[in-house]
DNA sequence: GATGAATGAGACTTCATTCAT
DNA sequence: TATGAATGAAGTCTCATTCAT
């Protein structure tokens, strides 16, 4: 009654929900429409009441769900100055907001390159646009003498935003303790704290 | 006619050439078993008569391409003494199987979290090998007084996995021509220079 | 307000008209309850305070509209006693009552053999009656004299049945615009006129 | 195995044999796939492999089956000279037809004003091509002085063709036994007799 | 009575797998 | 062994009907 009362689309909220749940756990491909419902406590018929296909659904997901993100990003670093203090603070806002959704972490793993549904289709560029952020603010870094000039940013750029995503695999799959090893095993914040170091001085030892 | 005989399992490797190309295009559960026959160029029911199932096949397809990699990467560095060496033998290795073998870079980006199939699969386990073959060259870097005693060692091989993976999907999508941005311009060799040198200098400017 | 107090059925008939409008434009398998809700300005739900279900939605329309119509015309051809009289009355009030209401027309041509509804109804049987009145017209013109001796009346009817329908067709096609063709050009009284000749005396030039 | 290799076609005949039993039994809308498949002795997925959907099913029958008729009119009353040995040999030649395949009869009788699948598409033009070479017929007759200078042909050729359909329906009907009236008795050949009498000669006794 | 969101049975269609040739 | 037509289980989606408000 009450949440019902507090949220005229709360129900679409719910199904949004359940369909990032179940995106993320069986990909988009093997997820049935049937478990959707299931993890929403809903018909599936109710399903189509709110969108008008599945295909929708997962369109509605990455807009909803990672573009807020971006927009807020967008917003926070706008009121920085260093490049050093704009990606601590992306990544600072990815982290805390991956522990506080434990699911939107998931959906920044989703194959981006897979579906078709991506191609041509602007939701693609919600990421590409969260990726090209960080490229400027890699070519802000070196006009400012911060990061090295042959620095390649277009390179750098994607093993950031990839590393990015291999720790958050990691921090997802060690809590569905799918696979046992060793390679499994970390909090997030440590770990971002590490990707920090990595990108700062590299892997080696100080030299003197 | 020369070939068929030369191999009596010929037919097996058109099969998996085939759907290594097909999986890698569309996703392993938007591939059709059709497609698969089809791009092999024997009829479908063939396909039974060497795999006993669609899975199998894409089992079959890890198991041997992806775990053909890791083996030769054993064997090469298993010659070498110099962690450094060692993490750049893998990377040209990589670098230069994947230049030769178009498709196999493809595979790398397979999701590899999705498929209910790897979980619980002994196939993930080879991918798996790989990433704690990284972790083994890192641990034995920070033994040696190479690289840094703080180095988190199990980030850190997530953040080199994640960053091989970045660059490798955008050297994929540059060429698929399917997304315009600045995003997705650059040779993979360049790519794997400037990987080495984020790896080994950070991002930052040197420090007098 | 004031209509609605006029007659407490006010409502039924809106949903009555809303589904003759739509049973005729899309046929009754693909005509949808929330078009029918629609088109009347009323929730679907509504529908079900005043019919059990859209089939007796169908049945009351035929019941009352058509219904009606047939005894109309038995009333009015009870007062006639040449045969020729009677039949060129039945025409004329078809005509007249199509001009009227158009939607009417249309009902006349809902296929009264495919739907399953109608077989083992009653509801056919008003159309039966209207045909079987035809027959009895033709017998009686017979016995008078007026009608050929060897005029099949059983074939005659549904001759004359089919010759109505074939003109409404023309005439409901030609407004819906939807066919473009000299087929459907002629107005629906220029048409009756031509008809009651055709019947009259053959398609044939009178002989000397 | 005979019947097979005799047409490589043979399934696809089986099955617009069962899809035109099914569709004028029940209307297209009403008609399950599942009912064309069981109706066929095939599995529903077999009608798959030989048309992409239902629809195209239905599209397929009028083209293939009506389309036929027509071809063979045509080149029928090309040798003709006499406008009423035309229309004669057209009645002979659809009453012949229909006395062989007696679905063929009924397909003529499908509701081809409602799917809106007819409209704006080629099929129906199968239809208006039939109504309009009787069109043809009747103003070459009058041209000819057969037929009356006074005959109003647009009437007409929707009079005629209403009539058969009558008739065809009536027929059709009678067999299927569904409805119970001294309305549906009759055989095929009479009635074309008794149609040709009334459109020769009209309703009315010989006037001396 | 009126509403329209929720429901779920059942429709059309897909596609991995089988099997007769 | 190779083929590809046939199969039918299972998927997505529709829509008549129900029911809480």
């Amino acid at each position: 009654m009450f949440k019902k009362s507090e949220d005229k689309s709360y129900k679409r909220t719910l199904i949004l929900d359940a369909a990032m749940k179940t995106f993320v756990k069986r990909g988009y491909s093997d997820t049935r429409v049937s478990e959707i419902a299931a993890e929403a406590k809903v018909a599936e018929g109710t399903l189509y009441n709110y969108f008008p296909s599945k295909e929708e659904i997962l369109l509605a997901l990455f807009d909803e769900k990672w573009g807020g993100i971006i927009d807020e990003i967008k917003k926070k670093i706008s009121r920085l100055n260093n490049p050093n203090d704009k990606l601590k603070a992306i990544f600072s806002m990815v982290v805390t907001m991956f522990k506080k959704d434990r699911h939107l972490a998931e959906i920044f793993l989703i194959d981006i390159k897979q579906s078709s549904i991506f191609l041509n289709n602007y939701t693609i560029n919600r990421v590409v646009e969260f990726i090209d952020l960080i490229e400027e603010i890699l070519e802000e870094g070196k006009k400012k003498g911060i990061y090295r000039k042959n620095l390649d940013t277009r390179v750098a750029k994607m093993v950031i935003f990839g590393a990015a995503q291999g720790i958050l695999l990691s921090w997802v799959l060690n809590e569905s303790k799918a696979v046992k090893s060793r390679t499994f095993q970390f909090s997030l914040f440590r770990a971002a704290r590490a990707l920090k170091n990595i990108f700062k001085s590299g892997l080696m030892e100080e030299r003197r």
